[in-house]
DNA sequence: TTTTGAGTTGTTCGA
DNA sequence: GTCGAACAACTCAAA
């Protein structure tokens, strides 16, 4: 009689994903257990219907993740096998060399993701491998947190109210001694991730900005979130809005690629939370609101049709919007003529990231003064963010647009020099994306249209040739906005 | 069971 | 200049 390895020293497979990390990873820890040896693997797996990989910018994040982990595992004698393929193939041929007894990963909730977990999972114990999916990306699992009528919740106030009542698992620390089987050279060979899509890109190299403001991985995670904590929590509540400094986490490419931990960073939060109103505890809460949309968004994603693709609320499939390349195009490069929107699409594409509010600002103008289609926007999103995280993204689209759960009114639209007086007062933001506008004194950086031919003189501005007049009228945009919004309806 | 009231992120208008 | 109202429709849970 044939004798196998017992299931304990057969090694296990750790397959990550949106857990690049090797604190509070559930999916690590168990296949670790009793000294057995692991086998660490990322899969780059192709595009298919309904689903979305990482482009662009949060490629670009994910290549620095992926080499961060390795490194880490690379200290601890190991290391991380990435490999390209159908996620079902690659996994068939590993466990075939290996000899694998077992296959761990922490849970994904985008629909086509799930499908391909599902048949996997349903595999694998017929041929003797265990196979286990964990909790690591969110406070709760979506379908845990459901209205008294069992329906998600579509608004969100009563759905954070739920969730907060919820206990809140304690983080799992790092493994300690860790030991790792090895993988055949022919399988790594077989499954090689293409050359030609290496994450830094050199002609052009669009991600200069980038390494210049962002360090990736666990430990620059960690560091992002201390620097918070110490920084900028205090005043959270109060300032968060401001554009022109640094008042927010930043923490979102780190959550989006789980560098950090959702669980890491509610205990932190929990750790310096004194007991009361104070300024400090308040910023606490508002920032754990922040962290409950994120929570929102997922369940949308668990529960919804692809949130890419379509509208939540149907009726927003009549929407008359616009085909529009010229603005779109516009909107795109920070040539609109509205400074904070123009400022805040130049540090998108140089860096990666906006503000949450940047967001908004843009979104807005996009949707409603352009009325071009928030899938549009969603997608040059998709591209350009670092953090492009497949429910935050699209949710926060249709949030704005009004077609999303418990969405902005739609009569809400954003006035581009209203929100530049509020949160750049002084024009500080404005003037670092765009440098032809350097010149111009605060009072007239958010619409420099109407300075006088004496004022832009003396800033050196030319309307339409150093900087753009104003591609659409505010009042007329608006009011053509909201005549569409409002035929919708009835 | 039905009713009622409250609800992340804003703007404009008229008193 | 400041202030309140209006700009809908709907979800959810408390009364």
């Amino acid at each position: 009689m044939a004798t196998t390895a017992s299931p304990v020293t057969r090694p296990a497979i750790v397959w990550f994903r949106d857990d690049l990390r090797l604190r509070d990873n559930p999916a690590l820890a168990k296949a670790c257990q009793g000294g057995r040896p692991v086998i660490c693997l990322y899969i780059h797996e192709p595009r298919e219907v309904g689903r979305r990989n990482p482009q662009g910018a949060a490629l670009w994040w994910l290549h620095g993740s992926l080499a961060t982990l390795d490194a880490a595992l690379r200290e601890r004698g190991g290391q991380l096998h990435v490999l390209a393929g159908e996620a079902e193939q690659v996994l068939d041929a590993l466990l075939e060399q290996t000899g694998a007894g077992a296959l761990y990963w922490n849970r994904r909730y985008d629909a086509a993701g799930r499908e391909i977990d599902k048949r996997i999972k349903a595999s694998l114990p017929a041929r003797g491998v265990e196979v286990g999916s964990f909790s690591a990306s969110l406070l709760r699992e979506p379908w845990t947190i459901a209205s008294q009528s069992g329906a998600p919740y579509r608004v969100f106030g009563p759905f954070w109210r739920a969730l907060r009542q919820a206990q809140i698992e304690a983080p799992l620390p790092a493994p300690v001694n860790l030991t790792f089987a090895p993988l055949a050279v022919e399988i790594a060979r077989r499954f090689a991730y293409p050359s030609g899509l290496e994450p830094d890109p050199q002609q052009p190299d669009w991600a200069v900005a980038m390494r210049a403001q962002w360090e990736r991985g666990e430990e620059a995670g960690l560091a992002c979130l201390r620097d918070f904590l110490d920084e900028d929590l205090a005043g959270y509540a109060d300032d968060r809005d401001r554009l022109d400094s640094k008042t927010t986490s930043r923490l979102s490419p780190y959550l989006r690629f789980g560098n950090v931990s959702i669980r890491q960073l509610w205990q932190a939060l929990s750790s310096h939370q004194h007991d009361g109103a104070g300024t400090g505890d308040r910023g606490i809460e508002k920032f754990r609101s922040e962290l409950g949309w994120r929570e929102f968004c997922y369940s949308q994603l668990y529960h919804c049709r692809p949130l890419h693709q379509h509208n939540i609320q149907p009726d927003f499939d009549a929407m008359p919007w616009r085909r529009d390349e010229h603005g779109l195009l516009a909107w795109k490069r920070g040539m609109t003529g509205y400074p904070i929107v123009d400022a805040a699409m130049r540090q998108l594409w140089a860096t990666g990231w906006l503000h949450n509010r940047a967001r908004m600002i843009v979104a807005s103008f996009l949707a409603k003064h352009l009325l071009i289609d928030w899938r549009e926007g969603e997608r040059w999103f998709w591209e350009t963010l670092v953090d492009a995280d497949p429910a935050n993204n699209p949710a926060s689209w249709q949030w704005v647009a009004g077609s999303g759960a418990d969405a902005a009114p739609y009569f809400r639209v954003f006035n581009p020099v209203t929100q530049g007086e509020k949160f750049d007062p002084d024009g500080i933001f404005v003037k670092t994306w765009l440098p032809e506008l350097s010149r111009l004194p605060a009072p007239l950086v958010h619409r420099p249209w109407t300075a006088s031919p004496a004022e832009l003189e003396a800033a050196d501005i030319r309307l339409g040739e150093t900087y753009p007049a104003p591609i659409v009228d505010h009042a007329a945009a608006r009011a053509r906005a909201l005549a569409a919004w409002r035929s919708l309806r009835g």
